[in-house]
DNA sequence: CTGAAAGCGCTTACAG
DNA sequence: CTGAAAGCGCTTACAG
């Protein structure tokens, strides 16, 4: 019973011209409201789907965006992602484009092999997902398609990226446990190993100066080595109050780490992530974090490659977003 | 640069007709070799990118496929489903599809609102991935396009699908304990909430018969109730030396729960789950489990669902995959 | 307000 | 081995 009930069918039936079915089921000018609706109807009851390609044929567009994601992403930590596609295609849905999640194989990414779906013109641009190669990025940006990148940047070339502001975010967290009245607050993270945890660590940085509390080098705790390899944690002699972690899972190994060591948490020590990944939810308590506004760093992303859809020389740099806090329970109030 | 090259630009270059370039490019009789090879380098010297749209409204296919998760299994605990995604385009890519990862809202679940992408025609039919209202499977199921269920199954409607075999991994992993010398074998799980909690349960049973071990009603240990609410485990007066568990991050609580009470794993008790989920790799010592083969069954629903485009009417029923046991180091063998 | 004509890029069936 | 003609389902630009 496969339907293929076309817009001739439906004119045909009504004795108009399929030029005017399509007028009326575009809800375009030059159609009577009552012939209208009189076609609306019928297509309904014909179980009428409209067909994109024939549109798409017509003009270029395929109304569909593909969303890239590298596949070391997709492992058991990070449903990351998926949150954040299905925001974006909620998002795309608002301008009548459909998402096209592409899951690039390391292999591909190590040849520049593009994702078949742009080789047959099934998308009209891309968004990428997370950290890609930098040849990669170099070859994605030759297509004639508009790319953005999301969560996701490079100073090797200029590309158009939205992200979330990790300075702001570190900057916040750190204010949020001053206004809490601590003072001996820690950072942990490799200060050397990433880009976003330096910029987490500079927030926290800021709030300090700000406070005019002063930057104690025993007080920036190493968690892994520069190749990303976790340590194993050393206190430093005078314990502080409070540690800022560069993620959630440095912070649910530092609280188990913290309570063999017979410290409560957050009674003697008050511990904060950002990410608010699935170890925020397996602290006990229940890590306070910093969130990544998926929402809005997917409204922000689909602007744009919508505006780079019809001006696709137009540079828009880098986009930045702030994260908001997550209150729960690891943060104790000092009086 | 927006690109637009056609097969008759390259015709035109070349002197010959567009009739003979489509020929060339798709690998067709009745070009001559040399040709065939010309026109193929000059269309990737162009830039040229086959135009899927028009092959499509010809043919009447999109060569795409709709991959649908209700959005309730896209949270933190899931990336499993995205695992299966990144199996199905894989698998599909030697169909020559792509796949189109729709994620089902509740709202539209609850109103039995059709993905836009099957009123577009932008798919030739559906891979949905878990289990979904039985309103909307009877919905999906009137369409005229094929629709395979993956990982999950209903008895109230006839669909076909592609089921991990829970029956025959309990019945595995039970085994396994066996062989490794337990005969005190507690199954954790509230047998009457789920139907895979069921089955995993029943292939526990069988191995005991077949070891003619006795079932045991206090090795039958409760962890949630019938609405699907966690509940306070409670272990039996005679401890078992090993536990089978619905899943893993029942597993994960169990061990907690275990060396909170002074038992050592799997010195004093042998633990196993189901899903070689996130929580199989968080338990301390790591977790030996069940795990779904997320490969043989994306295999199957793609081949399936293959043939289903062609044999629109012809019944499949139920497909079920072995699992596979993944070796860690929960278990204890007993002299 | 309504519709005939032409065209989007490709493929199929047929003729040479 | 090569290609002219027709058509897939829709839309645009134009004429009435």
């Amino acid at each position: 019973m496969r339907s293929n009930v076309t817009m001739r069918d439906i004119a045909n039936k009504l004795g108009v011209s399929s030029v005017t079915v399509s007028k009326a089921l575009n809800d375009k000018d030059g159609v009577s409201e009552e012939l209208k609706e009189k076609i609306k109807l019928l297509a309904e009851e014909m179980g009428y789907r409209f067909n994109t390609h024939a549109k798409s044929i017509k003009d270029g567009l395929s109304y569909n965006l593909g969303i890239v994601i590298p596949e070391r992403f997709t492992g058991t930590t990070q449903s990351f992602y998926l949150q954040f596609y299905q925001m974006l295609t909620k998002i795309l849905d608002g301008y009548h484009y459909s998402g096209i999640l592409y899951i690039l194989g390391q292999e591909d990414e190590d040849q520049l092999i593009l994702p078949r779906i742009y080789n047959e013109k099934k998308v009209d641009g891309f968004i990428i997902l997370g950290q890609i190669g930098n040849e990669y990025v170099k070859e994605i940006q030759k297509i004639d398609s508009p790319v953005i990148f999301l969560d996701f940047y490079t100073d090797q070339n200029e590309i158009d990226s939205v992200l979330t502001d990790n300075f702001f975010g570190g900057y916040e967290i750190t204010n949020y446990l001053v206004e809490n009245g601590h003072k001996k607050i820690a950072y942990v993270g490799n200060i050397y190993a990433t880009s976003s945890i330096q910029d987490r660590f500079l927030g926290y940085y800021k709030s300090l100066l700000e406070h005019r509390i002063e930057l104690r080098q025993d007080y920036i705790i190493y968690d892994r080595d520069e190749r990303g390899k976790y340590i194993d944690i050393v206190f430093p002699d005078d314990m502080p109050t409070a540690f800022v972690c560069n993620n959630d899972e440095i912070a649910y190994n530092l609280i188990n780490n913290l309570q063999k060591n017979g410290y409560q948490v957050p009674e003697d020590c008050s511990v904060v992530g950002f990410d608010n990944s699935i170890f925020a939810a397996l602290t006990e308590p229940l890590l306070t974090t910093v969130e990544v506004n998926i929402k809005e760093m997917s409204k922000a992303a689909v602007k744009i490659i919508m505006e780079k859809l019809h001006n696709p020389n137009e540079k828009y740099g880098r986009t930045l977003i702030n994260g908001k806090i997550i209150h729960r329970n690891s943060v104790k109030k000092l009086s």
